[in-house]
RNA sequence: AGUCCUGUAGCUCAGUUGGUUAGAGCACUACACUGAUAAUGUAGGGGUCCGCAGUUCAAAUCUGCGCAGGACUACCA
C-alpha cells in the first residue's frame, strides 16, 4: 500500500459511496474544510429550511446537489463556506398532519383537545422524519451542518422574529386593515389559497347571472351623453353574483375601450330605453338580424327587438359620470355611484362595464380604494363595520344592526323583505337546490323595476370549501399587514442587482410580481405558528408591540403590579442568558402567550391579537433568526448571502420574503446570486406523486448506483432551471459512459504505472519536450480548466459537467489513451514514457479536482488513489484548490491539427471498411489534396499519428499541379453577406456555375470579377471556399473540407507484414488466455505453412519484440500439447505454441 | 385569466453575433477491432427544428399570433 496505484476488479460506485463517507467521517473532512479556510474570505450561503414533516423525495436531491456543488466549488476556490442546516416547523401542513393522525378537526381544538396538547403534538410531529432527512443528506453527500440547525419553533428564533416585527412596527410598516379573502361561511373560517388549491375545490356551477341597468344621473358632467336621448339612459353591467348588486358602489370601464350608446327597448318591460355598453359586445346583446328593424315598428311583447346605435364614447370620456344606486336599500357612507376606470376591464364577456362591490371582491376593493369610492358598509349592534352579509352567509337581520345606523342609512321597507336571506342556498339547511335562490329573487325584482336587461343561467368555475363542500365567499376580514407597497420601488431597484439563474425568473416572474405588489397579509387564524406579539385594549385605543422576551417580562411585571395578572408564567427566565436551559423555561407559542394580559398606560387590560403570522415570515427571517440576531452575533451576522438556491416554486415564497424583509429592515438584498431550479418530473414528463406511484425513492437509487451518477445525471442532463425528466436509465448511462470510462482510463494507467514503477513524484518532463500528442491533450486540459472554472463561476454546473464528461470520454480515453497504448507497454522506461505517464497522471488528477463538486465520492477516491502513491498531496480532493489554467499551454493550432488527424483517421478507417481490408493489413499510402500551405504544415505535424492509427506507410500531399484534382467552389455566405446582401442569390448562382478553369484562374489572381444583376463585383478569395472533392482513379472519402484517397494495392511485402501482425495478434491472445503476466517472456514455436514462412522469417525480431518472445522458432510441427491451431487468413491455418521462458 | 419556462431524430439533450449539408449520446441494424476487453471503433436508417405569418439576400436562431406541456399567481364582471 502506498507504493502501488490501487487496482480494482470492477467499478462499484455504491461501495465507493459508503467507503468515502466513512473516510469523511473518520477524518472529519467537512469540519476540516471549514477549519482550513479560517481567515480566508468567506462565501455566505443560506440553506432554505425544508419541512421535516414530509419524507424527502428525489427532487430534494436536485436542489441540494446544486447547493452542494456551488459550496464545494467555492471551498475549492479557497473560500470558507459555512452551511447551517435549518428546519421549517410551523404551518398548515403540520397542523393537517396532526389532525389526520389524531382523527380530529379544527373544531375540536380547545374542546376535545387543549391548544397546549395540540401544539405539543405538532412540535413532535413536525420532526418525525428528521432522521430520514439527515440520512439522505448524509448519503447524497450534501455537506451542511446538521449538528446546529436553526429550528423555526425555537424560542430564540421566535424572539428574533418579534424583534423584526417590532422594527417594522416602529417604521409604521405593520398595520391592521381588512382585505377580501376566501371565507367559508359554513365552516366559519377564512381559507388560505393553499386550501383553495386542493384538488376538486374549483367546480363548475350553474348560477343565475344578471345584466343590470344602472340609471345615469343627468348633470353637468353627463350632459353630453344625454344629447339626443329621448328615454332614460342606463349603463349595462353583468354579474355572476346578483346578490352583490345591493352592495354596488361603482362601475368600472376600460379607459381605452370604445362604448356605444344604443336606443332600444327593455325585453322584460318593453319600455323604451337607451343603454351604454362596449362596442365589441354589442353583438352579444343585439342580434345582427334585428339591425334592420325600425324602432317605430316595435310592438310591446315582440321577441325581436330593434336597436339603433346613436353615439360612441371612450371609457375615458365616461369616467366620473354618476348613476343612481341600483338597489337603494342602504346608504353608503362616502362617495359612491360613480364611473371609474380600471386596466383590468376587458371585453371578453359581460358588457365591458364592471359592477364593483368593494366588500365582496379583491379587485373591486383595490380599485375602489384607489378611486376613493366608499364600500357599502353596515354598522352592527356592537358598533363594528360589516359588509351586507354576516359571517353565516346571510344578509344582516335588522335586529343585528346598530339602531342609529338603521334609522339613518337603511330603507327598512325595501331591505326588510330581503334581510336574513342566505346568499347561497347551500348555507341554509332548510333550503335545497329546488328552492328559489336569492339571486333569482333579486333578478325578478330588478326585472319588475325595469332595471334588468338580461337574466340567464351561466356555468362558471367557482371555488368550494374543501371541508364543507360548500361554495366559498369572498369576504372582508380583519388582518394584519406589512406595508410592502411602501418599499416596492426600492425592492425593484435592489432586485435589479441580483444575479438570477435563469435571468428570466428574476426579471420576469419575480420582477413582474414586485411591480404588482400588494401589501403582505401576515395574519393566520391558526394554532401552531409564531404568535403576533401585539397586545391591544378591547377598544383598540392602546396597543403595544413586543420586541423581545425581556421586554415582555417587563410588561408582565407591570401588569402584575397593576393587578391585571396574578402570576408571571415565565418566572425564572433570565434576560441575557441565551442558553438552552434558560429558554426552555418559556414557550412563546399559543396558548401560553394568550394567557398573558398586559396593561395599558391608562390601566386598561390589553389582550394579544389572536393571529399567528404567515410561516413565510419565518423562513424569510432566517438570515437573522438563525443567528438569534440582534440578541446574539450582533456584529457577526453573515449577511447578505452570496448564494442561495431553491425550486422555482419558491419565487413568491422564500425568495420573496427574504427579499422583502432585507429591504425593509436593512435596505439591502438578502442574496446576491440565486439559482432557481425546475421540477423533477417522471420520465414521461408527469409530476411525481405518491398517488400516481411514479415517485422515485432517492434512497433506493443511491443505494443501487451511488450518489455520484445520480448527482452527475441531475447536473448534466438538463440545465438546473429546466424541468428534469427523471429516467433511471439515464443514471445507468452516466455510470457506464462517464464513470466507466474514467475508471477504465485510471485502471489502464494504474496497471502500467505499477509495472514500470512510475510514482508520479518524478521530476516533470518540460511540456515543450513532450511529444505532440501530449502537448495536445495538455492544451485541451487547460482549455477544459478554463471552461469548467468559468462555468462554475457563472453558476452553471451543467456546462461544467458536460465539458468534463466530453474531455474524459472523447479526448482523454478515446483518443489520447487509445493512440498512446504502445507508449505504455513494453520498451524502456525512458523520457518519452515518463512524459506519457506524467501527462496521463495530470489529466486524471485535474479531472478529479474539477469534477469533485459534482461527484464528490468517486473524485475523492480517484484523487486519493493517485496521490497516495505520488505523495504530492495527502488531503481530500475537497480541500484541494481548483487548478488554474495556463494560457501559454493552450495551443489552438495544435488542437486544430489534432482534429484533422482524428477526422482523417476515421475517414481512412471508413475507406478500409468499404473494401474490407482489415486495419491489421498495412497499406502503402494515403493521399490528401492540400490547397494551402498552412494545411500542409498542420498535417505534417500529425502525420505519424495518422499513419500509425490507420496502419498506412506514407502520406502524400497532392498539390494543384497537372489538373489531378477536381475542385469545387462554394460561396462563403458569412463573408459575402454583409458586403452584397441584396445580390446574394445571383452571386451564389454565378459561383456555383464556375468551371475548373474559372477556379484556377480565381486562385491564381486572388480575385475574380463577376456581374450580378448588372453590377460589377470583385470577389476575393475569402469570399469563397475552394475544396477538392474527388481524385479520379482513387478510392476517396470526403467530409467537410477534407478529402482523402487511399491506395488499396496490397503488395507482397505488405502482405507479409500483414501476416506478421495477424500472428502477433494470435500470440497475444494466446498469452492472455494462458494467464501469462504482461511482463512474462516466452519461447514461441510456429508450425510452418507455405503462406507464412517468408513473413515469419522476415519479421522474426518484430514478432519477438511485440510478444516478448525471447526465441521465435519455425518448426515443421508443434508437438507441444499446448499448441493451438489458429487461422491467419482465409484457408491459412497453422499451429503455434508458447511457453514461459 | 396573467406571468414565466419548455417544444430540435424513437428517447435525453447540444446548436455561438442569423450564414445555406442541423449535431451528440442512448436505442436499433450491420460490420470491424481486441494485452483498457462486462471496453472500443466504423457505417446505416431515422428530422415539417411545434404551427402560421413577418423581418432578411439568408431563420432552428429575430418579431408577432397561435398550439401543446409544465410551473407559479389569481379567480374577477
Amino acid at each position: 500500500m502506498g507504493n502501488r496505484f490501487s487496482e480494482y476488479k470492477g467499478l462499484d460506485l455504491s461501495s465507493i459511496n459508503k467507503e468515502v463517507l466513512k473516510k469523511w467521517e473518520d477524518d472529519n473532512t467537512f469540519e476540516q474544510s471549514l477549519k482550513e479556510r479560517e481567515g480566508q474570505p468567506s462565501f455566505i450561503f443560506y440553506e432554505g429550511p425544508p419541512s421535516a414533516n414530509g419524507m424527502p423525495g428525489i427532487h430534494h436531491v436536485m436542489s441540494r446537489t446544486i447547493k452542494d456543488v456551488v459550496c464545494r466549488y467555492k471551498t475549492q476556490q479557497g473560500h470558507q463556506v459555512h452551511r447551517k442546516a435549518g428546519w421549517d416547523t410551523h404551518g398548515l401542513p403540520v397542523e393537517l398532519g396532526v389532525e389526520k393522525a389524531l382523527g380530529i378537526t379544527k373544531e375540536d381544538i380547545g374542546k376535545s383537545i387543549s391548544v397546549a396538547d395540540y401544539n405539543k403534538a405538532c412540535r413532535v410531529d413536525v420532526m418525525k422524519y428528521t432522521d430520514m432527512w439527515e440520512d439522505l443528506t448524509h448519503k447524497m453527500g450534501y455537506w451542511v451542518d446538521m449538528e446546529n440547525p436553526y429550528i423555526t419553533f425555537d424560542n430564540r428564533y421566535i424572539e428574533t422574529l418579534w424583534w423584526m416585527l417590532k422594527e417594522l412596527y416602529k417604521k409604521g410598516l405593520l398595520y391592521k386593515g381588512y382585505t377580501i379573502q376566501p371565507y367559508s361561511p359554513a365552516a366559519g373560517t377564512g381559507l388560505s389559497t393553499h386550501e383553495l388549491n386542493q384538488p376538486g375545490c374549483y367546480r363548475d356551477v350553474k348560477d343565475t347571472t344578471c345584466t343590470a341597468q344602472f340609471k345615469v344621473v343627468k348633470n353637468g358632467d353627463s350632459d353630453f351623453v344625454f344629447d339626443g336621448v329621448d328615454t332614460d339612459l342606463f349603463f349595462l353591467a353583468w354579474t355572476t353574483t346578483p346578490w352583490t348588486l345591493p352592495s354596488n358602489t361603482a362601475l368600472a370601464v376600460g379607459p381605452n375601450i370604445t362604448y356605444v350608446r344604443v336606443r332600444t327597448f327593455n325585453p322584460y318591460t318593453s319600455e323604451p330605453v337607451t343603454v351604454i355598453l362596449a362596442k365589441d359586445l354589442l353583438s352579444s346583446f343585439f342580434s345582427e338580424k334585428n339591425a334592420e328593424l325600425k324602432l317605430s315598428d316595435y310592438v310591446p311583447g315582440d321577441k325581436k327587438i330593434p336597436f339603433e346605435v346613436t353615439a360612441e364614447y371612450t371609457g375615458e370620456q365616461l369616467k366620473g359620470i354618476r348613476y343612481e344606486q341600483l338597489v337603494p336599500w342602504i346608504k353608503p357612507d362616502g362617495d359612491a355611484f360613480r364611473v371609474i376606470t380600471g386596466d383590468f376591464v376587458t371585453t371578453e364577456d359581460g358588457t365591458g362595464i364592471v359592477h364593483i362591490a368593494p366588500t365582496f371582491g379583491a379587485d373591486d376593493d383595490r380599485v375602489a380604494k384607489v378611486a376613493g369610492i366608499a364600500p357599502l358598509i353596515l354598522i352592527d349592534r356592537d358598533g363594528k363595520r360589516q359588509p351586507m352579509v354576516d359571517r353565516t352567509g346571510k344578509f344582516f337581520l335588522i335586529k343585528d344592526l346598530d339602531a342609529d345606523f338603521v334609522r339613518n342609512n337603511v330603507n327598512i321597507d325595501l331591505y326588510g323583505e330581503f334581510a336574513g336571506r342566505y346568499v347561497k342556498n347551500a348555507y341554509d339547511d332548510k333550503l335545497g337546490d329546488e328552492d328559489a335562490t336569492l339571486d333569482v329573487d333579486l333578478s325578478v325584482m330588478l326585472k319588475k323595476e325595469n332595471k334588468a336587461f338580461r337574466v340567464e343561467k351561466h356555468v362558471h368555475n367557482y371555488p368550494h370549501c374543501w371541508r364543507t363542500d360548500k361554495p366559498v365567499l369572498y369576504y372582508p376580514l380583519d388582518s394584519w399587514f406589512i406595508k410592502t407597497t411602501a418599499v416596492r420601488d426600492r425592492m425593484i431597484e435592489l432586485n435589479n442587482t441580483i444575479n438570477w439563474k435563469p435571468e428570466s425568473t428574476g426579471t420576469g416572474r419575480f420582477g413582474k410580481w414586485l411591480e404588482n405588489l400588494v401589501d403582505w397579509n401576515l395574519s393566520r387564524s391558526r394554532y401552531w405558528g409564531t404568535p403576533l406579539p401585539i397586545w391591544r385594549t378591547e377598544d383598540g385605543s392602546s396597543e403595544i408591540c413586543i420586541g423581545s422576551v425581556e421586554e415582555l417580562m417587563a410588561e408582565i411585571n407591570k401588569a402584575i403590579k397593576a393587578g391585571v395578572m396574578t402570576k408571571n408564567p415565565f418566572e425564572g427566565f433570565e434576560a441575557g442568558d441565551f442558553s438552552d436551559k434558560n429558554y426552555d423555561k418559556i414557550d412563546l407559542h399559543r396558548p401560553y402567550v394568550d394567557d398573558i394580559v398586559l396593561v395599558s398606560d391608562k390601566g386598561q387590560p390589553m389582550y394579544r391579537e389572536s393571529d399567528l403570522i404567515d410561516v413565510w415570515f419565518d423562513s424569510g427571517a432566517m438570515p437573522y433568526a438563525q443567528m438569534h440576531f440582534p440578541f446574539e452575533n450582533k456584529d457577526a451576522m453573515p449577511f447578505p448571502a452570496d448564494f442561495i438556491a431553491e425550486g422555482v416554486d419558491q419565487t413568491r415564497g422564500w425568495f420573496f420574503t427574504l427579499h422583502a424583509l432585507s429591504t425593509m429592515l436593512f435596505d439591502s438584498v438578502a442574496f446576491k446570486n440565486i439559482i432557481s431550479n425546475g421540477l423533477v418530473l417522471d420520465k414521461n414528463g408527469n409530476k411525481m406523486s405518491k398517488r400516481l406511484g411514479n415517485a422515485v425513492d432517492p434512497f433506493k437509487v443511491i443505494d443501487e448506483y451511488g450518489s455520484d451518477p445520480l448527482r452527475w445525471y441531475m447536473m448534466t442532463n438538463s440545465q438546473p432551471w429546466d424541468n428534469l425528466k427523471f429516467d433511471i436509465s439515464g443514471i445507468d448511462e452516466v455510470k457506464r459512459k462517464f464513470f466507466g470510462t474514467l475508471y477504465n482510463t485510471y485502471s489502464f494507467f494504474a496497471l502500467y504505472a505499477n509495472v514500470d514503477g512510475f510514482k508520479g513524484g518524478e521530476a516533470q518532463v518540460p511540456v515543450a519536450e513532450r511529444p505532440e500528442i501530449d502537448r495536445w491533450v495538455i492544451s485541451l486540459l487547460n482549455t477544459l480548466i478554463k471552461e469548467v472554472v468559468t462555468a462554475y463561476e457563472n453558476y452553471e454546473p451543467t456546462r461544467a459537467g458536460r465539458a468534463i464528461q466530453d474531455f474524459v470520454t472523447e479526448n482523454l480515453s478515446n483518443w489520447y489513451v487509445r493512440l498512446n497504448r504502445k507508449r505504455f507497454w513494453g520498451g524502456e522506461f525512458d523520457k518519452d514514457k515518463l512524459a506519457a505517464y506524467q501527462t496521463l497522471y495530470s489529466c486524471l488528477e485535474t479531472v478529479a479536482v474539477l469534477g469533485a463538486p459534482i461527484a464528490p465520492f468517486y473524485m475523492d477516491r480517484l484523487y486519493t488513489d493517485l496521490n497516495t502513491v505520488s505523495k504530492t498531496s495527502n488531503t481530500s480532493v475537497h480541500l484541494a484548490l481548483m487548478p488554474v489554467w495556463n494560457e501559454s499551454l493552450i495551443n489552438k493550432d495544435l488542437e486544430e491539427r489534432m482534429s484533422y488527424a482524428q477526422q482523417i483517421s476515421s475517414m481512412v478507417l471508413a475507406l478500409r471498411r468499404k473494401v474490407s481490408i482489415k486495419v491489421r493489413q498495412p497499406l502503402q499510402k494515403i493521399m490528401v489534396p492540400v490547397l494551402n500551405p498552412v494545411f500542409e504544415t498542420q498535417l505534417e505535424a500529425v502525420k505519424d499519428l495518422i499513419l500509425a492509427e490507420v496502419n498506412v506507410k506514407e502520406l502524400e500531399y497532392l498539390k494543384d499541379s497537372g489538373g489531378v484534382l477536381v475542385k469545387k467552389i462554394k460561396p462563403n455566405f458569412k463573408s459575402l453577406g454583409p458586403k452584397h446582401s441584396k445580390l446574394m442569390k445571383d452571386i451564389a448562382a454565378v459561383i456555383n456555375n464556375m468551371t475548373g478553369d474559372d477556379i484556377s484562374r480565381f486562385e491564381q489572381d486572388g480575385k475574380y470579377d463577376i456581374i450580378a444583376q448588372g453590377q460589377a463585383i470583385t470577389l476575393e478569395l475569402e469570399d469563397v471556399e475552394i475544396l477538392s472533392e474527388d481524385i479520379p482513379g482513387w478510392l476517396v472519402a470526403n467530409e467537410g473540407r477534407i478529402t482523402v484517397a487511399l491506395d488499396i494495392t496490397v503488395t507482397e511485402v505488405l502482405k507479409e507484414e500483414g501476416i506478421a501482425r495477424e500472428l502477433i495478434n494470435r500470440i497475444q491472445n494466446l498469452r492472455k488466455e494462458s494467464g501469462l503476466d504482461v511482463t512474462d517472456k516466452i519461447k514461441l514455436t510456429i508450425a510452418r505453412h507455405e503462406a507464412i514462412n517468408k513473413a515469419v522469417e522476415k519479421h522474426k525480431s518484430y514478432i519477438g519484440s511485440q510478444t516478448l518472445a525471447a526465441e521465435v522458432i519455425l518448426t515443421d510441427k508443434c508437438n507441444d500439447s499446448s499448441a493451438l491451431s489458429v487461422e491467419i487468413d482465409t484457408d491459412v491455418e497453422t499451429t503455434i505454441s508458447i511457453e514461459k521462458y
